[in-house]
DNA sequence: TCCCAAATAAGATAGAATCCTATTTACGAA
DNA sequence: TTCGTAAATAGGATTCTATCTTATTTGGGA
């Protein structure tokens, strides 16, 4: 929304290129869907990009933009926060600590680190308000699925 | 399950101090799903807390697991990894980025920063496998919720 | 222009999390 | 110890996000 048309028109051409390059159908649907993620800042969810692509194509469905949004992800052309239908998960251990997640098997491990222990807050983190807590995720291949990976 | 007893049973003793001192009642059903969690190292879902539990209660039900997991978390005694049922969010920012996230509103925003750009995959870790990626996720008060806070 | 694998719409379905309500229980007070 | 009551529970119903199914449409190469 308050994307300069630039940047957006910019990644728009990208998309195009990467699509084409990857075989993937330049649909009407599939442009919109991404025109409207291209445009916010929101990380916004299915329904709200239903909502903006709707005014441009009445009839599009839910299932479209999930489906479109999953075959991007797996693309590498956008980015998904959440944890796809996964469960809720628990923990007891409250001090602060990290997570290690298995990209393959979703094992998630928990380790303190002295170093980041006095990391402060990123000032361009800070200039969003106030941080309270900090937390980091690393993604890899833990050693169990390390052995089997393919590439 | 491969936790040490010790750590098992201080982790209980604080938490029957912790529910007297916050006026929860220490049910048989609350006492159970929290040893269970404390016991694990898995960051383990309902359903696997629930299985553990009824060898002990065979007829305790899975909302209940539910009711005390969330309550315990509003009391900070237990943490939950994912998203609590919120949607599946999309991004077009592919770029490495890390995120604020406002813990009162629920809005995201990216933000990127040149020291952490270099920082080094911790070596606890390594420990685990082969990382990948490094996300930091920042949480705190957004400015426009920052001003109507009450503490 | 033709062809067909890929993509779509719409409704059905799956499944996690929450809600509802009658019953039970923890625990403070008498 | 007993009692009273607000809190907690069991079990089924419900909600709601995400995915699946299937008949139809369409992008894009030949």
């Amino acid at each position: 929304m308050t994307l300069p048309r630039e940047t957006v028109e910019a990644r728009m051409a990208a998309f195009r290129e990467a699509c084409l390059l990857k075989r993937l159908r330049l649909t009407h649907q599939r442009i919109e869907v991404f025109r409207a993620l291209a445009s916010s800042e929101e990380h916004p969810d299915v329904e709200s990009i239903h909502r903006v692509v709707r005014k441009r194509i009445p009839t599009i469905s839910p299932d479209t933009i999930y489906r479109n949004l999953k075959l991007l992800a797996e693309h590498g052309l956008v980015s998904v926060a959440g944890m796809s239908h996964e469960r809720l998960r628990f923990d007891a251990n409250m001090g602060p600590h990290h997570h290690f997640v298995c990209v393959k098997c979703g094992r998630i491990r928990d380790f303190t680190s002295r170093e980041l222990q006095h990391v402060a807050f990123p000032a361009e983190a800070r200039a969003f308000g106030a941080p309270v807590s900090m937390h980091l995720e690393v993604k890899g291949f833990c050693s169990a699925c390390q052995k089997g990976r393919k590439t």
